[in-house]
DNA sequence: ATGCCGGGCGAAGCCCGA
């Protein structure tokens, strides 16, 4: 059995004691994060003692990505040859045996009104799929996980029409992401979790965790071949409720 | 509420997040 964990931590240097407690108590074997905000030369030592390989595809101050794999098994990293995808620190592709470990954070793409932000994000995506259909193509074991930035549907979020002119909820975005998921991909939370009662993010102000005023945005998505090993997904909402929380919580999924 | 928090950078105020 492989226990994977997907969390955006928003600041890897100030959430790292949350990530330790995560792995204390759950022991994963492959854990992906996102938003680490540093580089990989900036990892707190406490996260290079523990019995992981650490693979980063950092940047000073923002974005950033940080894969952690058990030690002892086979691994190799999977070159991306996309200057749009690598254009920001935002994607890292680990092959831990068979299974493409796929960790994205997803461009935001606000405010609307500037283009380019939102034609990055559109970009982005659309070079995503394009990476994420050839992986479908090759028959390869995939498991995508992260950040997506993308309120797929009025479910994702505790109210909707609050979202309607954000890029998150743009019918552009929804579109693209629909696209990836018609390649194949089967989206977790959609085999495990009631639609309207789970979110991901719940934003630092307003009170929007004591409102429960979330939106599902993180997510994991598994190639048709890998379904059958799928066992459990959970969202750990509980690290929200932590002292200084990261705005998002953690994933955690089950594979046989 | 068109960033009200939170973090990074760098040392004040701007960028970024969703």
């Amino acid at each position: 059995m492989a226990l994977i964990v997907s969390w955006n931590v928003n600041s890897l240097r100030v959430r790292a004691n949350h990530l330790i407690d995560l792995i204390r108590k759950k022991n994963p074997d492959v854990i992906m994060i996102q938003e680490i905000k540093c580089l990989s030369n900036e990892i707190p030592d406490s996260l290079n003692n523990l019995d992981y390989e650490i693979f980063v595809n950092g940047e000073k101050g923002k974005y950033g990505v940080m894969t952690m794999v058990k030690k002892k098994q086979p691994i190799k990293v999977i070159d991306i040859n996309d200057h749009i995808l690598m254009q920001e620190a935002r994607i890292l592709i680990i092959k831990v045996g068979a299974i493409n470990y796929v960790n994205i954070y997803m461009p935001n793409g606000n405010p609307l009104e500037n283009t380019e932000k939102f034609n990055f994000k559109i970009q982005w995506m659309e070079r995503f799929n394009y990476l994420a259909k050839k992986f479908i193509n090759n028959l390869e074991f995939t498991l995508i996980g992260g950040d997506f930035n993308v309120i797929e549907n009025k479910n994702d979020a505790k109210n909707f029409t609050e979202w309607k002119n954000d890029a998150l909820a743009n019918e552009l975005t929804i579109d693209r992401f629909r696209k990836l998921i018609s390649l194949g991909y089967v989206n977790c939370v959609r085999l495990f979790k009631e639609p309207g009662k789970n979110f991901s993010f719940w934003d630092y102000q307003r009170g929007s965790w004591e409102r429960n005023d979330g939106i599902l945005i993180d997510h994991f998505l598994i190639s048709p071949n890998l379904t059958r090993k799928l066992l459990n997904f959970e969202i750990d909402e509980q690290f929200r409720s932590l002292s200084k929380p990261s705005d998002h919580v953690p994933l955690i999924l089950e594979l046989s």
